[in-house]
DNA sequence: TAGATTGTTAATCGATTAACAATC
DNA sequence: TAGATTGTTAATCGATTAACAATC
C-alpha cells in the first residue's frame, strides 16, 4: 500500500529535480499527487528519517532512500514472453530504462517470430528461457501472451527459476507463493475508469 | 476499492461460465482470487441480495448484475490520442471488445502519422478530436503520447468534452474534478514487481 | 430433514488524519 | 529570533474478518 505511493513519490520527485528545485515540503508534493501532507510524511517515516524540520526533503537524497526501498538502484534485466503486437510496442517502451529496468532477452512459441529481430533483440523460442535465464541472471519476466496460453506460459517462467512475473493477460495465475506478480489488465483499468464517470454522472444526475 | 474487486470478480465468472459451471460459492471464487468468503460476499451484498442461500451466485446473473454495476452492458465509443508504438499495440489489443470498450476513432499530431491506417481507423489530426468526440458519442479516451506531451494532449481532451482519461504517460495529470483518470505507468508495475521480488529474498535471507 | 451457503452483525484490524513538540 | 516544516503520537476512520441466524 505504502510502496505504491513510494513509486508515485520518486516519479514526482524526478520532475520536480528535473524543474531544478533542489527540496520540497511534504505539503507541496501531496498536492501535486491529491495526498495530505500527513500522509506523505508519514510514508517516509516509516522507511526513517529523510527530511529535515524547517526545510522540507532533499529531492536527489529523497530519490536514492526510495531507489534502495525498491531495488531499483540497480538494473534489473527482464525476459519479454510473447512477441506479438503488444510484447513488441512493450520492447520499444522507453519508459523501463529510465527507471532501473532492461528487457534484455524475448521469447516466443511461434515459428513465425521466432529468429525475428525487435529493437535489437532476436526472438528466441520459449526452450531456451531457462538457459538465458541463467547466463543472464534475469529474475523478472513480462508476460504479454494471449490469455489462452498464459498459465503454461506462466509454468516454463516459474520452470526458468524466474521470480517475478508482471502479468498481462486477463487471467489469475496460480503461482507458487516464492514467486511475485503484477497483474495488469487493461480492460480492467478501462471497466474502473467507466465506473468512475457514470457515478459521476449518477451523482449530478441525483442533484 | 470494491469497485476494483468487482472488474476482478466478473472476469472470473467469466471464465467459470466458460467451464459450463452455472453457479459459484462466495468460498470457490474467493480461493480462485486468493480473497476470503467474508469479503466476496461483503462486496455482493453492497450492491444487493445477489445470491441464493444454501446455492451459490448463479454465474450469468451476477455478470449481469456487475456489468450494470460498472457500466458495461452497453459498449462505449473509445478514442485513442497517440499512435507510437504503444497506441498501435493498444488498438490491436482484442481484449478491450469483450468487455465492452471499442476504440472507434485515433488521433495524433505527427504529420508522418495522420492518415494512415491501423486496424482499419485512419489516424486524425487531434484538432478533429471535438467533432468527432461529439458526432461519435465518445466519452472516454485512452492517452498513449510520450510524457513530455501528455499534459497538453490532457487539455485537449478536456476541452474536446471527454469525461474519462486512460492515461499511459508517466506524469500526474491534472485535471477538473468533473473528469475521471486512471493511471497505468508500466514502470511503476514493474517497481511493484521487482520490490516484492526482493522482499522475499530478504525475507529468506533472514532466516 | 440435513447440508450447504447466503446476508448481516459485531469485533478486529490497519490505514489515514489531525495536532503538536522538536528541529532547523 | 521568527517562520517553516519535520517526525510522531493519539484519535478517527474505513475496511476486513469471523460468526451465525435465516434460507434454500
Amino acid at each position: 500500500m505504502v510502496i505504491g505511493r513510494l513509486s508515485l513519490y520518486l516519479r514526482e520527485l524526478q520532475l520536480v529535480l528535473g524543474a531544478n528545485k533542489d527540496t520540497i515540503s511534504s505539503s507541496t508534493l501531496a498536492r501535486r499527487l491529491g495526498l495530505t501532507a500527513s500522509q506523505v510524511r508519514k510514508d517516509f517515516a516509516y522507511f526513517g528519517q529523510f527530511g529535515y524540520p524547517g526545510v522540507g526533503y532533499r529531492c536527489d537524497e529523497l530519490i536514492q532512500k526510495i531507489r534502495s526501498i525498491l531495488g531499483t538502484e540497480r538494473v534489473w534485466p527482464v525476459a519479454l514472453i510473447g512477441c506479438g503486437n503488444l510484447g513488441q510496442a512493450l520492447l520499444g517502451y522507453r519508459g523501463f530504462g529510465n527507471q532501473g529496468f532492461s528487457v534484455v532477452a524475448a521469447f516466443d512459441k511461434q515459428p513465425g517470430l521466432i529468429g525475428k529481430n525487435f529493437e535489437g533483440l532476436t526472438v528466441q523460442h520459449m526452450d531456451e528461457l531457462g538457459d538465458t535465464a541463467k547466463s543472464r541472471n534475469i529474475e523478472l519476466a513480462i508476460l504479454a501472451v494471449p490469455a489462452s496460453a498464459a498459465t503454461e506460459a506462466a509454468q516454463e517462467i516459474v520452470a526458468a527459476g524466474i521470480s517475478g512475473i508482471m502479468n498481462f493477460a486477463p487471467v489469475t495465475l496460480k503461482l507458487p507463493p516464492s514467486v511475485s506478480k503484477v497483474g495488469v489488465d487493461l480492460a480492467i483499468e478501462l471497466e474502473q475508469l467507466a465506473f468512475s464517470v457514470l457515478a459521476k454522472q449518477r451523482t449530478k444526475d441525483r442533484l
